[in-house]
RNA sequence: GCUGGCGUAGCUCAGUCGGCAGAGCGAGCGAUUCGUAAUCGCUAGGUCGAGGGUUCAAGUCCCUCCGCCAGCUCCA
């Protein structure tokens, strides 16, 4: 037998020669003992594979760890594996269904005859926990297909033998075994199951079968597992976190807002929430207003005929609130792009005007399915910062750089990292090719020139355009997706918009749609969880409350009070003849972020004492001076 | 919209086998005049989500609807 050797280059782009058939795990032993411990699976040019796939060819390869994103999905993909394992132990007349990893943790979809309660849950992890103590390998096979199809007909897994008839032809088809356990899967797998340490069982929920309505519901099971402790302990506290954090109950508990049910997706502001709210707006027009923005307030219902020339009729309609009148249809608009296009049409524009920017905070409603609302998250009823941006086609790059400015300037005053996700044209799309390649590649340029990193999405974009979506972290490592660009070549078209060029010609307007906070009623439920009601100053619907120690000092309290909201703080006084202990607490829960006790002492000599919610006491001051400091703090929007 | 679960005082929850609707917190009133996270006492507070049914009797059992929750789905 010939040594054949093959070359392999490695991440840090240095190259070895290996004999031909090679595993990736030996070629990780060679590079190092620690990674040769955290290999969970290889990376052979692009392809994620077994650490046990003999390397035949030259090959990049990459030794994954749960470091990486396709390590950890591998390692939950296994976990997949354990937990069905165990669910067949203990009824072995479930039927599996598919069991993916997610972001952060995994499901399997499994028909079961019952719904798994708590006490099943404990009793599956125990099971899984034996699994994993067993430390089976996990073995690769690859069957014939007949033999694949027979095999799990005789198993009574209906669900898996109609995943081998879906198979393509000339698919390889794949089996996994660990023990007693064999499963139908593409792979790859971590080596045994003796590494799935750190894990936990979530939750269950029902899912059909293959997502398909009418098909028969399986228990999904969900679950997460991790390589250390430490990092399953820390997911475990950011979701009990979350849950404390729950702007569904810190809202109403802050009085911040209410939902009621004779309004469902519709969200009622209250005073305090309604401050937080203005000021989140506040902060946008301000940007935007520095950005050359014009803002503008149009209609909200529409004749069904503007729907139809917009596309919305065709494409939307089913998300419509619409009302019918005196024989005519009409719909609430979820858009305001139909209005901006009415208003740039009024006017012959000239290429001098463009880029022509709109911006609106008016209402909009989606009649969102009744099943997805969820608090401000998901609503029926909401404002965005909304603006549409009529641009020449060499103007985008500009145009968008400027939108990535703004962003920068929004988030930042969050205290809020995030991440840009470009979507580029789909299979589908319309509109002329070429257009499509040059808005392309003035948005990557863009980015490239402001030196921004982002990740590319291919055949993501609308069939209209394509876009770059923001996704925001918040303090519990969350993401949410927020601003969105979204480039636009169909409406120009519909609403047939033009402006007239430097050679008098008529030309079309590319349309940009952008929102920064995107819905300010979901930004600001993100915004209530991201700080756990702990606002800001600026935001703090009341910034300082006066709190007098005795009665004999009411006077002097509503005095100080007066003197900090005509120096244009918003400021309360608590003078109930309560010990000061108890209002402290009281002020401490409703998160207001200075207290200002004042009693005899200070009334003396005309001073407050400061105890602000995250430093404690401050001693005594000067009234002019704490109004002075704070004041700053909200001018500058201090974290 | 679909699957499953839930709905009792402002909030958190208890309510057994169908047999007089409860607690804590909060609220109101009164007393207390106190120095950095809970002073004491008294009082009020309910269409048990809505409608229908079974029963001598329904918070409790059955049906329909509404809302909420976990998912699915959707997200021109």
């Amino acid at each position: 037998m010939s040594e054949r050797e093959i070359r392999l280059r490695l991440p840090d782009g240095s190259e070895r020669r290996v004999p031909a058939g090679t595993t990736a795990r030996e070629v990780a032993q060679s590079i190092g003992a620690r990674l040769a411990k955290a290999a969970l699976a290889a990376k052979v040019n692009g392809e994620v594979v077994d650490l046990d796939r003999p390397l035949q060819e030259d090959a990049e390869i990459r030794i994954l760890t749960f470091e990486d994103e396709e390590g950890r999905a591998v390692f939950r993909h296994s976990s997949t594996h354990v937990l069905a394992q165990a669910v067949k132990r203990l009824w072995p007349e479930a039927k599996l269904g598919t069991g993916p990893a997610l972001e952060d943790g995994f499901y399997y979809d499994i028909d079961l005859p019952h719904a798994p309660s708590e006490e099943d849950l404990a009793r599956i992890e125990e099971e899984m926990r034996r699994i994993v103590e067993a430390d089976y390998p996990i073995v690769r096979e690859e069957w014939p297909r007949e033999k694949a199809r027979a095999f799990f007909l005789e198993r009574n897994e209906p669900y898996k033998v109609e995943i081998v008839d879906d198979l393509p032809p000339d698919a390889t088809i794949s089996v996994y075994r660990q023990g007693e356990f064999v499963d139908l899967c593409r792979g790859p797998h971590v080596p045994s199951t003796g590494r799935i340490r750190h894990f936990k069982l979530l939750s269950v929920s029902g899912a059909y079968w293959r997502a398909k309505e009418g098909n028969p519901v399986l228990q999904r099971i969900y679950g997460t597992s991790f390589e250390r402790k430490e990092d399953l302990e820390h997911f475990l506290w950011a979701r009990e976190e979350a849950k404390k954090r729950d702007h569904r109950r810190l809202g109403p508990e802050l009085d911040l807002f209410t939902f009621h049910e004779e309004a469902p997706g519709f969200a009622f502001w209250h005073p305090k929430g309604w401050i937080f709210y203005r000021e989140l707006e506040r902060l946008s027009r301000e940007v935007q207003e520095r950005h050359g923005y014009q803002e503008v307030r149009t209609p909200y219902i529409y004749r069904a005929e503007l729907w139809k020339t917009s596309g919305h009729w065709e494409h939307y309609r089913d998300n419509m609130f619409l009302t019918e009148r005196e024989d005519e249809v009409f719909g609430f608009k979820p858009m305001n792009c139909p209005g901006h296009c009415i208003l740039y049409k009024e006017k012959i524009r000239s290429y001098r005007d463009l880029p022509l920017r709109i911006s609106e905070y008016g209402p909009l409603a989606r009649c969102e399915r009744s099943g997805a609302l969820h608090g401000l998250l998901r609503v029926r009823g909401f404002h965005q910062d909304d603006a549409h941006l009529f641009v020449r086609e060499d103007q985008i790059e500009d145009e968008i750089r400027d939108v990535i400015e703004i962003v920068d300037e929004i988030y930042s005053t969050f205290g809020m990292r995030y991440r840009i996700v470009l979507s580029t044209r789909p299979e589908d799309y319309m509109g002329e090719l070429a257009l499509w390649e040059k808005a392309e590649a003035q948005l990557a340029q863009a980015l490239q020139s402001l030196g921004r990193d982002f990740r590319l999405n291919p055949g993501d974009g609308a069939f209209y355009g394509p876009k770059l979506d923001f996704y925001v972290t918040d303090a519990l490592g969350r993401e949410w997706q927020t601003a969105t660009v979204q480039l636009d070549f169909q409406l120009p078209v519909r609403f047939d918009l033009h402006y007239v060029d430097r050679d008098g010609q008529e030309r079309r307007p590319v349309m940009i749609h952008r929102a920064i906070l995107g819905s300010i009623e979901r930004f600001a439920g993100i915004l209530v969880e991201h700080f756990a009601g702990d606002f800001p100053l600026w935001l703090a619907p009341v910034q300082a409350r006066v709190l007098t120690v005795t009665d004999e000092v009411k006077g002097y309290g509503a005095g100080v009070r007066d003197r900090l909201k005509a120096a244009g703080l918003r400021v309360e006084l608590d003078d109930r003849s309560e010990k000061i202990g108890y209002k402290i607490r009281q002020a401490e829960l409703e998160k207001v972020p200075y207290m200002l006790v004042v009693g005899r002492r200070e009334a003396e000599a005309g001073l407050l004492a400061v105890r602000s919610r995250r430093g404690g006491d401050e001693g005594a001051m000067p009234v002019e001076a704490f109004a002075a400091t704070a004041l700053e703090r909200v001018r500058s929007r201090a974290l």
